[in-house]
DNA sequence: AGCGGTATCCACGAAAATGGGGAGGTCGGT
DNA sequence: ACCGACCTCCCCATTTTCGTGGATACCGCT
């Protein structure tokens, strides 16, 4: 039996490989959805994109994010249209890449207010959703658009989010550095205990007293749950 | 103007996305080279890869690394037929991914002493190489080889070696980790360490004698070059 | 005007880490 | 049979870190 067989242009697997390097390295101070949204988009051959986490406890959808969408009509999702959404729970249900075809025929989503009064409002036409979660911990979804005319999304952009998925819900679950809560000034200090300085000698480089880089320590300490200088020392390098 | 498309089955996406993976996080105790024979060689559908690095100095092949190869014939080529081999040479001065048929043809090839008595021993038939840099340091090159009777390598292998290329030269280029130098015990004790464990809990953890514990934390300093706890704790997490 | 967060500084004592020395055993390679 | 690398343990003096409980001042927000 032969595998599925994919065309994809150079540029695309050079996307495929800076999408997968960008999940893994990049800055843990932000979400790790912006920076997929639009790799994502343009590896599927998109036009939009939207994301937003399930929140089990509210039942509601949160933190959104979108390229090439209107704020605008993002709040009207938030606000109105995600309680009368006919489609994102089974979407949601399927637990891997789905496209909406599947749990809504076009020709009857395209009577559907949902359809009339919002997603043509931004000129979303086909779309496919992913969501991720570990275990069964939401951890946020994709859910990608084409416009008008464009074909309806086929196996490749399925199997494609199907490649996607595990590095997708690797890096949607790291967990946000405990560093972030850090001041600046708290964070300055961090990095030049994680070089080896001592306190006298991080008060020699910040100019400033041995008793202020003890307070910034051990205020930073306190902050990032860290019992000592070389637990601190590795969340730096960590993330 | 169309770009060039390949064929890509869903295995090989994910073999890629995997690779990528790989390339940026596995441990950097051993050789990055080793993460990655054996995936490369399967991605361009080859098989065999052999892997040298160029050391200007003495003008020779050192390190050698191999998949599917023999290591005697590996030990052959080091001792005897690096010093008579018509290719390489030529496949380095490319600085990109080279077919071997692009610095002498098939026929040609096939006259020489080089293929009759090195090549043709494992099988290598049809060979492509690419050569890492970073400036003009020499990161390491990728031979890979298809079998006698298989096709030769065309666009597809060469671009994907392209796509691979700059992320190869990031992990080939990352210096080797200065925990490289430890002991397995001593890596053990900074492994706790940097998890913010004191000397006695080391100790109590490991089911040794707190003076052990400060034996190879301070051998294990010494050799990683760290001035204190708070360093070696960084560098566990930074690598 | 008060409140919380930040940055700066101070002092004390208990606990931990560091650097230096050494000692004895195993195990693999020359 | 020796040597080097590893793992184990010991002592001691000094330095550094940690926790506590302060103080003053600035800033932005409500």
């Amino acid at each position: 039996m032969r595998p599925t067989v994919h065309d994809m242009s150079t540029a695309e697997l050079t996307m495929l490989a800076d999408l997968i390097h960008t999940l893994d390295n990049a800055a843990p101070e932000c979400d790790p959805r912006e920076r997929v949204l639009e790799g994502v988009t343009r590896l599927l051959r998109a036009d939009f994109c939207a994301s937003f986490v399930w929140n089990g406890d509210t039942g509601t959808n949160e933190r959104p994010l979108a390229h090439n969408m209107s704020g605008e009509n993002l709040d009207r999702y938030l606000n109105w249209f995600q309680f009368r959404d006919p489609i994102t729970r089974n979407l949601r249900a399927r637990r891997r890449a789905t496209p909406v075809r599947a749990v809504m025929p076009q020709s009857e989503l395209e009577k559907t207010e949902f359809f009339n009064e919002f997603l043509r409002h931004d000129g979303l036409h086909h779309g496919i959703n992913l969501f991720l979660f570990q275990g069964d911990r939401d951890l946020g979804d994709l859910r990608v658009w084409r416009a008008r005319g464009r074909p309806d999304f086929q196996r490749r952009e399925i199997e494609l989010l199907d490649v996607l998925q595990p590095h997708l819900c690797r890096a949607f679950a790291r967990p946000a550095s405990p560093l972030a809560a850090l001041s600046a000034r708290e964070r300055q200090v961090a990095e030049l205990v994680a070089r080896g300085l001592t306190d006298k000698d991080i008060a020699a480089t910040l100019k400033i007293g041995y008793a202020t880089v003890r307070s910034h320590l051990n205020h930073g300490m306190a902050k990032a749950g860290c019992s000592n200088r070389a637990e601190l020392a590795a969340l730096t390098h960590r993330y």
